[in-house]
DNA sequence: GGACGCTGGCGAAGCGCTTCGACAAACCGT
DNA sequence: ACGGTTTGTCGAAGCGCTTCGCCAGCGTCC
């Protein structure tokens, strides 16, 4: 009849930590939990059993009985002209960081739609849900809000009355770059963006760097174009071409795709633009990324990292019933490398740069 | 006192159901999960209770009552030299597949180390567990061995006894590519192979291509060099220029990394080699990748789809007790493309190339 | 026509945990 | 010395589901 659990299961119940521990079952529970004080003596003798036995608290009773499964759903996108590498980074920072408020993490994608999201939440699988790659008008907004979990948005939608999201300023972002080429006297510059799909789907980030592309260069006197790019070779190449054909004198670019930075190198290259002497070159990517190219780039990382925390954070919060602001927005930084320097036909307010290339008006 | 349910969580419950279908919850039970017969009329009228009230099992409960959680974990690397597409593409197969089985995925990562696995083995949170980046001596093989709990491996360890596992035929790979080179009549070949740090950790993929690449050459006659490579492009070029100034007669590639191809074609190009008339270069990558790269590559893309919905469906069969055999090994599949022609030497035997170079021998 | 097997359904006993009320025992201030 | 807290512990009632045993009604077969 005693260690009745072990039987079924092969694992040990918290009945068989009380019986060896010679207390009641709640007290190993509040031991436990430190929900209800519990002497020191007791809580020794009781953490040893647990030792002693192996045990490991069952998830689902656990769940059942407290309402909290532990767990929150994680939505990956799965589309096309994603940044693998980047989604990778955020997948993995947001596992780090529920793991350190006790929590796990359960993977869905995007493609289950919706009715993935009804099934999990209602379920009572998850506690909460993080949901990445939103876009400005996405379906599953509204279905957030009835679903009545909490739930963290890393993106910005259209309309984030009602909801948590954290995500990089993008529009400041774009702004930034911008500022810095015009800082160094480019007074034409040119972004190429995301696939023209993810511009099509109505993705925030794509939208808000370009519309912060657009305003800096409004209010600094410059001009800029924007194109979307794809990330193959063959159409970045073809892009490019385009883009010097029609505007010689571009001399700054925002590029914001990490895979299109390669090709693009290649192409200016092909066309005997050197980087920086000719053209200033700012890419949104990864520091690593940056440091590891040639010459190395000045960039504006994605902290993917910092945001998945925050966004764990918040969701943490939320589940505990605590109040958490609607926008998170963070900082972006740019970081100057070699692959910006002064504009080939310099600005007069600049004064003296260090590694600027011969292009510097002195 | 009625509706009991709803008050505490806003769910309703099979308790729900059964009132408002005027049958017993076993029935509603019994209805959803087909293990007893259920007169058509009956389950009819349940189902759209169901549908009515809009019940979503419990799923806490449900892994209490049913011990099976029908949730399976997935352990993902995170560690330096692995090709996050591809991982990507094995995490998004899985969950697809796992789906279909009506079972959700837990998202761990390596970095939790086997402490990790034994918590979500035997806390139940899951019923099963799939492995990803297993190293040739992996402290979690043993691990895995006694935690009791159905698993599948992705990979290969030195020793698979007892254990179910899922892999690209790397070795075979490695052969198809030397054979393919030796047929176009190249006599010296290298393979650029994974990150150092990759090959230290004796990761099974990248020491079983490297043997194959040996084993095939020494059966063709042909000299092969086998050399590391770290992903950045100033590392490869470094690489690429070694190799041929102390191989210079080296005219067949095996590029086994899909971040390197583009940099080695670069440093192939500094190098005045043109791909493939004086090069031949056959990529370990995705075909999409291949495709898109100019020339378009002759390669050997890893089944990350396939394998991951292979694994899937030996877990679901360990899960259901059924024997699951122990290897399973995918023949490679290499599709030639424009990256590979008849050596500049050519062989005798080869009559007629489509679009071999000028090196054609004839 | 009565013993027999089926089919379809019911009720209740848990699954392993959390949590709440109850209650001794120790600790106060006065 | 005595009511009143506080502290530490116990017992029991669920959480929402699955599953097992049981039984009522049928047709079926000597």
């Amino acid at each position: 009849m005693t260690g009745r659990g072990r039987v079924a299961s092969g694992q040990p119940t918290i009945a068989d930590v009380a019986r060896h521990a010679g207390v009641a079952v709640s007290t190993v529970s509040y031991a436990l939990s430190g929900k209800r004080a519990i002497s020191e003596v007791t809580r020794i003798r009781v953490l040893a059993s647990i030792r002693m036995l192996g045990y490991h608290p069952n998830a689902g009773a656990r769940a059942l009985a407290s309402r909290r499964a532990n767990v929150i759903a994680l939505v990956l996108p799965l589309r096309s002209g994603i940044q693998v590498p980047v989604v990778m980074q955020f997948a993995t920072a947001v596992v780090t960081a529920a793991r350190r408020h006790d929590h796990d993490v359960l993977l869905l994608t995007s493609d289950e739609g919706p009715e993935g999201l009804r099934r999990i939440a209602a379920g009572a699988l998850v506690d909460g849900v993080l949901v990445m790659d939103v876009e400005l008008h996405d379906v599953r907004v509204p279905l957030l809000r009835e679903l009545g979990r909490p739930s963290v948005l890393i993106g910005l939608p259209a309309d984030s009355c009602g909801l948590t999201c954290v995500d990089l300023d993008f529009h400041r972002a774009g702004q930034v770059c911008v500022e810095h080429l015009a800082g160094l006297g480019h007074r034409r510059v040119a972004l190429l963006g995301a696939p023209a799909a993810v511009y099509d789907r109505g993705t925030g980030f794509a939208h808000r760097t370009r519309a912060g592309v657009a305003e800096a260069a409004a209010r600094h006197g410059v001009d800029a174009v924007t194109l979307p790019c794809e990330e193959n070779a063959a159409d970045v190449r073809r892009r490019v071409d385009e883009l010097f054909a029609r505007h010689p004198d571009v001399s700054g670019l925002v590029v914001q795709n990490e895979a299109a930075v390669g090709p693009v190198q290649a192409a200016l290259a092909a066309l005997g633009r050197r980087v920086p002497q000719d053209v200033s070159m700012v890419a949104v990517c990864p520091d690593q990324f940056a440091e590891h190219a040639s010459p190395r780039l000045t960039s504006v990382p994605v902290p993917a990292e910092e945001i998945g925390r925050q966004a764990v954070t918040l969701l943490m919060r939320k589940l505990a019933d605590e109040p958490a602001p609607e926008v998170t927005l963070l900082e972006p930084r740019l970081t100057v490398r070699d692959s910006t320097a002064t504009a080939p036909d310099g600005p007069a307010e600049v004064t003296f740069t260090e590694d600027g290339g011969p292009g510097a008006a002195h």
